[in-house]
DNA sequence: TGCCCCTTTCAGAGGTTGCTCAGAGCTTCG
DNA sequence: CGAAGCTCTGAGCAACCTCTGAAAGGGGCA
């Protein structure tokens, strides 16, 4: 089977062929990153750097999925929705967009089912955002099982942001979740604090790796409270989640 | 079974077919907002900008139902009716109306069953409207079970506007009543307020997210009042609604 | 054994998010 | 025309979350 670097199976439609999508955005190191994270987990990535283009390359792409900046240099948001609607109209677009601008001129959008992340985001975040639309959309093969994430006897459901081990629910915060959810996604692999930092934090954080150490303390204490541990240290490397038997 | 995007089985007709309809309306933002939030419904959608392609469009589509403004650059409203029955007479018709003009003359339509909303609307509305009207013709089979929607002991009718818990009646404004329609339309899935915003409030609205937490507080003290509680806080996600046992 | 460095944990400051109350303006209805 | 009800704004408060700094704990190697 086609893999990635990742080391998951690349994410691919009923008929086989990855799945696709269109990054858009006008600051060129932001859509590198996207650029990056996103190929790693198995899509067929394109990036364009304002309205026209992105319509342009949709238009060749015929992407499954959009990744919008809302503000572009040409164009605002609400007409290269229109615009990629009108090339492939069952299209899930993830927007992107300033804290402060939220309220704005978003309304409406989420109504059509798409989603969107506030900047400064983590990639973790985004990544998962998307797995959301195209679960929904039922596009992607491998997605279809629903959005249970299973780690022997833990478990997370994505949608109701509900986390139980042993059957018995954990209270998460926001940034515990988010960590959770990447160790969730990689078990059995060590991942390294900074991997995690950039993963798991936003792109724009300019804190020590210490932060990751303290969380990581944070979720044990929930997580694996009086049980026997799933959260192992490894060190000079980094922390790995495994299920207890192994 | 084929699904949407939003989870829910596609509307299908007694024939298997997914239901369709057309949206006819010149403001292009407008009409891409209701396209999406229909597609979303799980309906197949067609949109149209004036009276003339709204008519063509109608002969290719043959529409199980409407969307309609009455007021179009090139047609009044009531012609298009006329020629939307001459194409199909057993057609559903949803106007979209200013308040000012409701007296006029809709009056004398909705008495063949059809229904009307007047601008501004909120999405949940005009979906619900449809449904309604669907379902009173009888066209889509998931509809035919009533109209009662259930989330533990709390149920909705919602043609009668009725709310209870554990039997017993709550009052609920207009506004409250939409919230908890789309929340119990949602079970067990964390709505994010942006989300809340965009279905239940109308495309027009510029306030902040603010108002949702006030009405979700206004919704507690009805639905949760001194029971145990089923609508929750997920901090930094939104909120969620759920039976009480788990 | 002793030391160094990686890791864990604690305590708390500072900021953010969410809840509630009170009231003003508007609409609806009698 | 008046009363009642509904919707939204603003402000204050409480709870919570995130991160910093410091100190304690523990592994591994000389």
């Amino acid at each position: 089977m086609n893999t990635t670097r990742s080391g998951r199976p690349a994410l691919t439609r009923p008929d086989g062929t990855p799945l696709r999508v269109l990054v858009v955005d006008d600051d060129p190191d932001l859509a590198e990153v996207l650029t990056g994270a996103l190929r790693y987990e198995g899509w067929e990535v394109r990036a364009a750097g304002d309205g026209a283009s992105a319509v342009t390359a949709a238009r060749e792409l015929l992407p499954d999925a959009v990744v919008l900046d809302v503000m572009l240099p040409d164009t605002d948001g609400f007409t290269v929705l229109r615009r990629l609607h009108e090339v492939k109209p069952e299209v899930c677009v993830l927007f992107l967009t300033a804290r402060d601008a939220v309220e704005d001129r978003i309304a409406g959008i989420t109504a059509g089912g798409d989603d969107y992340v506030t900047k400064p985001f983590s990639l973790e975040e985004v990544v998962a955002r998307l797995r959301g639309l195209l679960r929904r959309a039922g596009m992607a093969r491998q997605l279809e099982e629903g959005p249970l994430l299973t780690v022997g006897d833990l478990v997370m459901d994505e949608e109701a942001r509900e986390v139980t081990r042993a059957g018995e629910l954990i209270e998460l915060s926001p940034t515990e979740f988010e960590l959770l959810r990447f160790l969730m996604r990689n078990p059995r692999r060590v991942l390294s604090k900074a991997q995690i930092l950039d993963r798991v934090w936003s792109y724009d954080f300019g804190g020590r790796a210490h932060v990751v150490e303290l969380y990581i303390s944070y979720l044990r204490k929930k997580v694996d409270a009086g049980r026997e541990p799933m959260i192992h240290t490894v060190r000079g490397a980094g922390y790995v989640i495994k299920p207890v038997s192994s």
